[in-house]
Parts: C-alpha cells; structure tokens; sequence
DNA sequence: CAGATTTACATGCATTTGCAAATATCATTG
DNA sequence: CAATGATATTTGCAAATGCATGTAAATCTG
C-alpha cells in the first residue's frame, strides 16, 4: 500500500478480472441454490456444512468445527442444538479438558448426509462443466495455495 | 446423478479437495477482513460492493446492481437507503421506465471508493502471495468459465 | 384497448446473524 | 498456590437478512 500511484484502477481492471469478485459471485450462486437444495431436506447451509463436516472428520472441538464448516461460533453453537435436537450429531464433554465439547456424528445424521452428498457432487460438477480435467486440477491447487496464504488456524 | 455407485466419497476426496468448500473457506476469510477494514470507513459489505460496482458500470437499473453485487434485492434497496442518505450514490428514475430507478455514484461516493479501493488490491495481493503471475491468470481464467457455467444473467 | 400478467422496486415481519457479555474451566506466573 | 489471564462455549440483544407481499408501471392477449 506504498506506491499508490502504481495501483491499477478498478474500472481498468475490470470487475471481471477481479478475482475475490468472481469468486464471491459464483459462491453466492452456488450457495444460493445449494441453500434451496438443503431446504428441501429440512437443513439450513450451516447445518449442512456440520454434516458434510463430520464426514470428514468426527469428534472436532466445536472451536474447529466452526473453521471447518465457515461459520461463526455461535450460529454453529445454535446450529447444533438444532441438529443434536434432532439426532443428527452428539456433544460430548472432553475427557482432557472439560471445557471442551467435541461433535459426533449419528447414524441418522451419516444417513442425512449421504442423501445430501450427491447433491453437493452434482453442483460441484456443474461449476466445472466443460472445463478439462487438467485445468480443474490445476484450479484446485492454486485455491489450497491461496488457503494457505490466508489461513490462520493450524489445519 | 444416476450412476451413484461411481461417485466419490467425501472421505476419499477429503474437503481440501473438494473446490466449493475451498473457496467459500477462502472467501469467507476474505470477506470477513475485508468487512472489518470496511467497517472502520463506516460501511457495511453491501455499501461497498455497491460503490464497487458502480465504480465499474455507473448508472444500472438495481435489478442489475443486485447482480453485480450479489446481494438480495431487499438488502439492496435498503444499503441504497443509506447510502444515499449519506450522499454516496443517488437514485435517478429510468426515462424509458418509470418502474425502474439507475443508481449513479456521486463524488463524495467516488471518493469513498477511492480510499476503499486500495485495501481490496492489497486484500486480493494477499491472496496470490507468493503465486506465480502465469498460474494466477489461468486461476482468473477457470473462474470466468465457472461464472459462465453458472450464471443465469445475461452478463 | 380492457383485463390479466409480468416486471421493478420498496417494505412489513419473522427469522437469522453476529457481536459482546456471561459462565466455566484451564494455564501461567510471581 | 492464589491471582491474573487465556480459552471453550453459550446466550442476550440489537441489527441484518430474506421471504412474502404491496404498489405501481409496463407488457401481453384476446
């Protein structure tokens, strides 16, 4: 932010060459029809992103579980009162450090995302329609290179 | 998604491979500082997408605006609210529609994007850090074709 | 060209969100 | 080891959000 005067203009730019732009664009896309999908199945994003979250790895200290799923603290604090409510995952106290809770999922909250999954598979290959394998690939590496730019937390 | 028993599953892909959920990690974190920078100018994220965008296209119907913006018309009407309270843009009613309002930023709203403008640069210089100049271009390249696959507007 | 549709935008209202504060537990330090 | 500070999570509350609706103007249709 030194040499100001080098700074290229948005309008030359182009809000299309904007990469943060086109990226919000297409995530609010995406989510927007992901958001209507998860709606049919009776979950809201954030609970969809625990599920699909718990997939991965199960039992997470909720502080990582709201890393991994993008969402603050205490919407996922609500979230899962609605999804443990509901049976779909389990708190349960840490041995190590009661101040802890780590998430769980059930077998119903597993059955929950399988039926939610395909989904989640089926836009992602939308968004890629068309686009060579080698070029998707490629994508993907340079976004786990930006995540590490900008990434925080240890995982 | 009628072959099932070929697709993958989450736990094989693992989420850092799986490009939605990278970048709405990315954007998430992005937008967050970038709300939090906005909110020491007194803006919210919707505010300054608007001056953003009109920084590009000034004068849209704000059906259009919503687009560019990717934010709900209702959210949109309201940031317009206040940004026109403030001065920022002003509304103008279509000629040709008499339905339809354009949004045209002002001077003190082209200023206000002036100084805005260069911590998105140096937001979206942090993204890249470290990436080489060939790899980001074909990065903004893939993003313009995923816009494309998705987008059901006409720009 | 009257009536029915569609489109543009604003707004009422219920829900969701997120910040800040509260609570409880752990860690550190003098 | 008491005291101070940090960490994990929940919750109160005000603000933001989005859906559904309202109003007004344009477009279509028979």
């Amino acid at each position: 932010m030194s040499d100001d005067e080098t700074l290229p203009r948005l309008g030359e730019i182009g809000l299309t060459n904007f990469a943060p732009y086109l990226m919000n664009r297409i995530m609010g896309r995406y989510n927007a029809g992901f958001r209507d999908e998860m709606a049919a199945l009776g979950l809201t994003t954030p609970k969809a992103r625990v599920l699909a979250s718990l997939a991965v790895v199960d039992g997470p200290v909720i502080r990582d579980l709201a890393v991994y799923t993008v969402t603050e603290q205490s919407t996922l604090s609500r979230a899962l009162d609605q999804l443990a409510t509901e049976g779909l995952v389990r708190r349960e106290a840490d041995p190590q450090d009661s101040r802890a809770t780590r998430i769980f999922i059930t077998d119903a909250g597993r059955a929950a995302f399988d039926s939610l999954w395909p989904h989640m598979v089926e836009a992602e290959r939308n968004l890629f329609r068309g686009i060579p394998d080698k070029d998707r690939r490629a994508f993907v590496a340079t976004l786990q290179q930006i995540l590490a730019n900008i990434r925080k937390h240890e995982f």
